[in-house]
DNA sequence: GATTAATAGGACCGCATCCGTACTGTATGT
DNA sequence: ACATACAGTACGGATGCGGTCCTATTAATC
């Protein structure tokens, strides 16, 4: 049978994907380093054009201080610790919204009848603040286990807990 | 200048946003109610065709139980307790995998390299963990606040508290 | 000053895929 | 028999992601 869709939804785009790699590999030579585009592109093995790309929009969004002019080059604008993955995120696929309905008020009509706006809304905010958590710093972590409790969830033990529970099984 | 994407990207798609509605709206008029398509289409004032084709996948999926022929219609198959955010996730959008690089090992060839795809996985994981904690009838609770704590984070204190305390900043 | 190297910004198009609809078949109650 | 309602599939349009290319601008070097 069909599957309603399944393939592009709920993930990341491959742009998103690639920035953070290329992020990551910036960071991973030192805060101040200077790295060209070429240079990037190269030791990533992703195609210089897309490299290029995610790097213009990485410094538009002032996650990268570029250099033109030759012996130029990208490096990280502020701190690899001060770089959150929303941040990240934001840049390259624009703001988190897990639902088009509930995001933001006025995109759909059914607003005041539906009983799961606000639900999701607050969903959305708590899986933004979860991803906050981790910065860049902890995506090159060459200890592994370090993000392990970053995001480990405390939940208080009050009567959904236990409806929690049974649903898990 | 031009944003890389940003519209459908990190978003459930308009089936499953849709699904959990008609879910919500089933799971309200209690565990055991039978409802046919026409019927929740018309109170969700969503068209029927879609309602259809949602409520068929979520019966494939062993979300639903159908009833066939006149008088027909779907019933829960598990108590709204019982089914959670990433189970209507998957029935209709498939499994969750935020970036399609780090998910399925084999899908890239740079993994041996890859430094971020671990902790990408480790993410993925909370990820679901997280929404795994809220339930169908966590969504249609009445007393707002009952879902705020459910997803809290614990952090635990070690130098990388530090890091995010900035990152956030 | 000329040259080279590197980023800035935007335009462009192919292609995947999501979205909604339609159609036929099957089961069930009256 | 008939009406009702679900099951499964096929189909087309529209949207938007993906990757590439081109020109202008800036800066270092000789
Ligand atoms: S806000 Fe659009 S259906 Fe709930
Ligand atoms: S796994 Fe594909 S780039 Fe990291």
């Amino acid at each position: 049978m069909w599957k309603a869709s399944g393939v592009n939804v709920f993930r990341l785009s491959r742009i998103t994907d690639y920035g953070i790699v290329l992020m990551a590999h910036i960071a991973e030579q030192g805060d101040g380093s200077l790295h060209s585009a070429r240079d990037v592109a190269d030791q990533t093995e992703l195609p210089l054009p897309v490299v290029s790309k995610i790097l213009k929009s990485l410094t538009r969004e002032g996650l990268l201080r570029s250099h033109r002019g030759s012996k130029g080059g990208y490096s990280l604008e502020r701190s690899a610790a001060e770089i959150t993955v929303p941040q990240l995120i934001t840049a390259l696929d624009g703001p988190i919204h897990l639902t088009e309905c509930a995001s933001h008020s006025g995109a759909c009509a059914k607003e005041a009848s539906c009983h799961v706006r606000e639900p999701w809304q607050r969903i959305n905010a708590a899986v933004e603040e979860a991803l906050a958590r981790i910065t860049l710093s902890d995506l090159i972590s060459t200890t592994p286990g370090s993000i392990v409790p970053l995001i480990s969830l405390g939940v208080d033990t009050r009567e959904l807990d236990t409806a929690a529970e049974k649903g898990r099984g």
